[in-house]
RNA sequence: GGCGUGAUGGCCGAGCGGUUAGGCACGGGUCUGCAAAACCUGUUACACCGGUUCAACUCCGGUUCACGCCUCCA
């Protein structure tokens, strides 16, 4: 498998450094608000990775940290006269019901900020010994990059070059450089109670260092993977290398991975334009998880994606249509007779394209290109009645297979209750007695029930309707 | 100013030096009581200007436009 590697600029082959064990950290949400779809995007390219990676083989730690501290939740929580534990709890709580909605599997730990402060102060510790960290007046700590000559490699800046821009704060004066970074703040009267004791005195960490503490805790002084939005490059990420680099002396990540943005009908999306749409806005229009998943997943991570409402139409429409040709192959299985054959070669040929998409920096829409291509040759066999028993269970199950990636293919049971089942016998006795007018009108009840019911030579079927 | 992306048919969105990506939408057709699905079929695009090449959407140079990062936004 092939990925692009931040880091060096280009595309690697994905060697882990403990044989088939890939560990991975991808940065987590802010718990001060509810995520929003831009988020999502960063969350669903990880899942996305991970399933590869495990349908590829590999084994995987994935850790993916929450931020319960910072500037934003210590103002979300005083504003709210709440505690701070109070306050992010619900953002942590609605942050994993939107994980299931979107059917992204659960990384194997999610470490917070607020329980990691001891290791974070072990780091700066280490880094106030080896000369790289020092104190300033008010009892903050700065990392010197000055003192960290590789400063600067992941995102390719040179920081020589960089005059103190229009961003450095009045209140910054305490640094000896502007571009270096707080490992730990100094208490202000606007941390209210969240507060530690640490060797410097009162305060709470930076935010970079949480990452490097709670990314070396669980996976390592070196690990495999790193990944986030391409917007963490510079600093967060590079201010990561910096200090875990400068504390261990070993490199700190093999393989950097970064999505795109994604804009909202053809405009910048963020928090502070407020231009973002969470996925309840979303499900509120009457769409769903797994429609928003398609869509998120559907683009080329590096590449900007172009979020829309169109786009979510399409994604259910798209979705009708595996939908429907999974029931079609489930029909033969069911009907057809059993007991040889093999995966048919179209289903093969999609097994092949798949894999080789995915297994290039992972290029989700060939992949699916080849899915579709399955989808199509598919259909014409089944209308051409060509397909056995076993060749329809064995293409099932390589869609089910592919599901173990894609997360979108299994679809939710809906269940048929017996007023509607009622209905649809009625409809059918209509139409044997060519009752055309009643078995329209039958047609019309269901559908305002939101089932829309399809004859075919099997029988009729029904099929949920979107609300 | 520095670094870096991108410009593909109505929309989304891949891609490669020569062969129909794919999805959605739309038109025509087959099938069907009607409908739906499916299939067949049509509109066949690569910002602009040069260059390299037998051949460029694909490489090189330039132009225009859009966008991202340059101290805490995925």
């Amino acid at each position: 498998m092939k990925i692009y590697n931040t880091l060096t600029r280009q595309l690697e082959e994905l060697v882990p450094l403990d044989g088939n064990h890939v560990r991975m950290y991808t940065c987590g949400p802010t718990v001060y608000d509810y995520a929003h779809i831009g988020n999502f995007r960063a969350y669903v390219f990880e899942d996305l990775l991970r399933r590869y990676l495990k349908y590829s083989g590999f084994r995987v730690t994935h850790v993916m940290n929450l931020t319960d501290v910072d500037d934003k939740t210590i103002r979300g929580s005083r504003q709210a006269n709440v505690s701070l534990d109070d306050y992010t709890r619900k953002y942590k709580d609605a942050f994993f019901g939107d994980l299931k909605t979107l059917n992204i599997e659960s990384a194997e730990y999610y470490p917070e900020a607020t329980t990691h402060i001891p290791e974070m102060i072990a780091i700066i510790t280490k880094l106030i010994e080896k000369g790289v960290a020092y104190r300033s007046d008010d009892g903050s700590v700065y990392f010197s990059i000055a003192k960290f000559t590789d400063y600067g490699k992941l995102a390719h800046l040179d920081m020589s070059g960089l005059r103190a821009g229009a961003r450095v704060a009045q209140d910054e004066y305490e640094k000896e450089s502007a571009a270096d970074f707080a490992l730990w703040k100094a208490y202000d009267e606007k941390d209210g109670d969240v507060v530690w004791d640490s060797p410097w005195g009162r305060g709470r960490p930076g935010w970079h260092i949480e990452c490097s503490a709670m990314s070396m805790k669980y996976l390592g002084e070196t690990f495999d993977l790193h990944t986030g939005g391409i917007d963490n490059i510079f600093p967060h990420h590079e201010d990561e290398i910096a200090q875990s680099e400068a504390a261990t002396g070993k490199p700190f990540v093999k393989y950097w991975m970064h999505c795109a943005h994604l804009v909202v009908e053809g405009r910048k999306m963020s928090k502070s334009l407020g231009n973002f749409h969470t996925l309840r806005d979303i499900f509120a229009r009457g769409y769903s998880g797994r429609e928003v998943r398609y869509v998120l997943i559907s683009a080329q991570y590096s590449q900007t994606l172009n979020f829309s409402f169109a786009a979510l139409d399409g994604a259910r429409a798209s979705l009708a249509r595996l939908d429907e040709f999974r029931d079609r192959l489930a029909a033969v299985v069911s009907a057809g007779p059993r007991g040889f054959g093999e995966l048919p070669a179209w289903s093969e040929n999609a097994r092949k394209g798949f894999n080789a998409a995915l297994d290039n920096d992972l290029n989700m829409p060939e992949a699916l290109a080849a899915l579709f291509e399955m989808v199509h040759e598919g259909n014409r066999r089944l209308n051409a009645g060509g397909i056995t028993g076993d060749q329809a269970e064995l293409s099932l199950k390589l869609l089910d297979e592919f599901d173990r990636v894609l997360g979108f293919l299994a679809k939710g049971g809906a269940h048929v209750d017996s007023a509607v089942e009622k209905l649809v016998d009625e409809r059918q006795a209509a139409r044997q007695a060519k009752n055309w007018a009643e078995s329209d009108r039958i047609r019309n009840e269901l559908a305002e029930l939101g089932w829309e019911v399809k004859d075919t030579p099997q029988g009729p079927k029904l099929k949920k309707l979107p609300k």
